[in-house]
DNA sequence: CAACGGGACTGAAGCGCTTAAGCAACACGC
DNA sequence: GCGTGTTGCTTAAGCGCTTCAGTCCCGTTG
């Protein structure tokens, strides 16, 4: 086990002060390059690395940001979603060298608490939030603590909400990152309408979320627009599982006068609710047409493949990271859209049967 | 933002010098009871917690563990097997207050790099080591920097290895949780044959991992035990993805005298592969059986549900966290076997057609 | 009764780094 | 010749904690 250098090792190899070294190594004025190249060769020769704790303790920064992952264990696992984003995320940050903090809770009381707990122990320089919901006690608390901090899917222009900090009423009170669901289910919609569905169910996510409440919101205005009642047209809950999902599936196709599309809020309940369809002889697209929030693997292994809406997660990731780090340079809190979500038109959406 | 209390704080208010206060609160002889019950006191009333770069700088520990996922960007996401793991872990982590740096990269070059800098900039106390492979650098590289680790589903009894360390020759070099896919892929075959399939096809993963080396090799060993030649009874390699699971079960179905039964690596191939059977109008498991290894959502999702291999993955997590705990206590490297999958039949699987 | 032992606590150093302040050497202008 | 900067470095303090070597006081003991 190799001991590790320390700038110390440095200065004496380098014949100056660790200050110098110090300096030198962090591209501060007070050192002439002469000596800054000389410096710089002795550390790549001994191999040197800032011990991070050591930098943590003086500069105030630990070089690292949070993330918590609050779910409950039977809906973990199964969401591509996720592993990209993260993927995307670290993407930017390993280029500064900031580390990533990863921890996988089972509700949002937990989640409070690890970043109340990386906040006391100055674990973290900022974290990221993901799955916003409706009352949210967690920028509240960020803001609180004052520890930096991005949403991850939050906003959709609802203003700047909390009070207080800001002052001045523009822009938001967090930095945030979203994607227009809003939109992205206006044009679901429309599609499945121009094909000429008229009974269209929305299994939506779970309700607390606030990118659920928007796509619930956005599905009934359009379909208001569209003049399409609200009993023809719906959404219901379910908390993302398969098992829910076709559940869902389940009830809504043995009613009366089952819908003829249904719009999923994740890939794994499109795809239990296609089994569903299948199970109960009923064909797609023939007699049901199939929409899939998030495509992954999944929307491409079954049969038919899944229409779906794409978007760039590793991409949001990217963006949140980025945003992020403006943060933590001292940016202001801004809210940044993504691209919006496209549709992949696969196998799976037609016109609805003719009977209808 | 509050201020962040220390233990300055803590000794002034209770009346006692900084160390009291650390004897007190790390549980070590030289403070009286009284005395340590009322620095309790005051911490809680101040919400002390210690700060984690100045524990980590004097302590020599962290209090940081790491996990690098090595994976192509276009295999990540779709498998429920890494979420749940990573929840597992923490179970045990978080409880010890440990915190858990995650980080996703590309390939196993860039895996290496991230252990060399963690060890260097002293961000992590040990590593938790996944996808152990034939020839892994990383044991040997880890030894090397004196980084405590446990790999997570290597062994397979093959001895202790690289050599060098342990001296005499008992136990292995480096801690290790397991799986023990040799008689999981066994009873699977037996299963498979009991049902008297006599061609059968595994769709394996990435060949240069060590789990897959050794369902090839209990395939090949256990078919060889029942008399089926090995034209019959073979594996054929994937990097699994849906993408190409779906192509290796068209290639195999294909064939002129092809498979009655597919044993697939993981969930996200068998399921793929189910899709392509529907495609190419077998039924299964009346023309085609069909063995997941590894179970979730997905093996319950399809129609027909997937006959799979369930572990308890979660406790999987649980024990390699507890097992890199002893390690980071002091303890001897040891190889620790978690409970054996256990087949899952569900409707993907039945006797193969009459014609054959 | 002085010497001793030990329990309870304090003081100070040190982990590896950053940074404010200090200082020597030199150039410049008047 | 002397102030006034500048440049290029050093010294020292400090971040919040741990830990080791003392110190002090009190009860024992020969």
């Amino acid at each position: 086990m190799a001991r590790r250098p320390t700038i110390k090792d440095i200065a004496r190899r380098a014949g100056v002060s660790e200050s110098a070294v110090s300096f030198a190594l962090n591209g501060r004025p007070g050192v002439s390059e002469q000596t800054r190249a000389r410096i710089r060769r002795v550390t790549e020769e001994l191999g040197w690395q800032p011990n991070s704790a050591a930098r943590a303790l003086s500069g105030e920064r630990s070089g690292a940001v949070g993330l918590v992952l609050a779910r409950p264990a039977h809906t973990l696992g199964v969401e591509s979603f996720f592993l990209q984003l993260v993927s995307g995320i670290q993407e930017v940050l390993s280029a500064e060298r900031i580390a990533l903090l990863f921890q996988v809770v089972e509700d949002i009381e937990a989640e409070c608490a690890v970043h109340r707990r990386w906040w006391a122990e100055r674990r973290v320089d900022g974290v990221l939030v993901v799955d916003p919901r409706t009352n949210d006690p967690r920028p509240e608390l960020l803001a609180g603590l004052g520890l930096p901090a991005v949403l991850i899917g939050g906003y959709g222009g609802e203003g700047d909400g909390e009070g207080g900090d800001g002052g001045g009423g523009e822009g938001p009170s967090v930095s945030r990152v979203w994607a227009d669901d809003t939109r992205a289910m206006t044009e679901v919609l429309d599609h499945l309408h121009g094909l000429g569905h008229r009974r269209i169910v929305h299994i939506a996510g779970l309700p607390g979320l606030a990118h659920t409440a928007r796509r619930v919101a956005a599905l009934r205005a359009e379909a208001e627009r569209l003049g399409l009642p609200a009993g023809q047209v719906r959404s219901v809950p379910t908390d993302y599982s398969d098992t829910e999902g076709a559940a869902a599936t389940r009830r809504v196709l043995a009613e009366p006068e089952p819908p003829t599309a249904l719009v999923y809020d994740n890939d794994v309940m499109a795809v239990a609710g296609s089994a569903v369809a299948a199970e109960l002889g009923i064909p797609v697209p023939g007699g049901l047409s199939i929409v899939a929030w998030d495509d992954s693997a999944l929307c491409r292994v079954t049969h038919p493949r899944l229409t779906a809406l794409v978007r760039d997660t590793a991409g949001f990731g990217r963006l949140a990271a980025e945003e992020l780090l403006a943060v933590l340079a001292g940016g202001p809190p801004r809210a940044r859209e993504s691209e919006l979500p496209r549709l992949e038109p696969r196998e799976s959406t037609s016109p609805p049967p003719a009977a209808y």
